[in-house]
DNA sequence: CTAAACCCGAGTAATTAACTATAGTTTCAA
DNA sequence: TTGAAACTATAGTTAATTACTCGGGTTTAG
């Protein structure tokens, strides 16, 4: 049960925008030097979330990519979401269009799958990028 | 982010086995037609749970398999782990062994996958597979 | 006009998932 | 004592997915 790399490097790429959110667009290559991310693959994880309108593209030079809405707005149910699909630890309890099996009256583990669902789910939504980059603060406060 | 079908159809398998808890052993072609699995596949599953200790066999004629322990002693976490691995949203927050990427210190999305991970394994640490039996009786009944 | 940056689509190697198959061993019961 | 039911072990196979990689575009500040 993991999540792909996807949903991981993701979420990394989604805190970087977040910790540099501001006036001016944080180009790709930079974000992937900081990340240590290949600059190739985050490019198709930033147009998927481009698309899905998290984040917004400024072209040409000096262009780079910028959290469309600000951080505590976005959660990392959200970003999940969109790089990794809906939430469903089995298809027969996906969030969204669940393809119920037939023996879905009667399934004895169901129960199972959707308290599953719901606590991950929950997780995920409890917690905006804000949350995250303010933690992160702290944790180097802690530490001088 | 989904459960391969080993701990899918591996739970339907063990609810089997915990509805017909007893004495006699329960042959393993009869609990995969009753659930629909492959009897090939199911074979490599209980060998997987045998050879962890959470089911025992009985060979020959007669022979079948049965859970080593009453179900309200079996948690679901215990079917999974066997099957699907230690619980890790990602192999950096793994429950066993956690292959630390050098940027462990510093890694701000790691307290995401650390609550995530937690609250997967409580939700299937608390519940039992007698727990599972119980809501389907019920359902059942309420049904009538 | 040129270089920095995003945009788009295709290709690909490696791994994993989900079975499938085959040959063997144990045991009961007729 | 032998045949069939049942578990045991291991290997093969096919399809899908993952995690990139690559090549050629378009846009735009300076």
């Amino acid at each position: 049960m993991r999540f792909s790399t996807k949903g991981h490097y993701g979420l990394k790429a989604m805190l970087d925008l977040a910790q540099h959110y501001g006036a001016v667009p944080v180009p790709l290559k930079s974000v992937a030097q900081r990340q240590r991310l290949s600059g190739y693959y985050l490019e198709q994880l930033f147009t998927m979330l481009r698309k899905a309108g998290l984040i917004k593209s400024v072209r040409g030079v000096q262009g780079g990519y910028m959290l469309a809405r600000p951080p505590e707005e976005i959660k990392v149910g959200d970003v999940i979401r969109v790089l990794e699909g809906p939430v469903a630890p089995v298809e027969c309890v996906n969030e969204v269009e669940p393809k119920e099996c037939d023996q879905a009256d009667y399934c004895i583990t169901r129960i199972v799958w959707v308290k599953l669902r719901d606590s991950i789910a929950g997780v995920l939504d409890s917690i905006s990028l804000a949350d995250i980059c303010r933690g992160a603060q702290k944790n180097q406060q802690s530490q001088e």
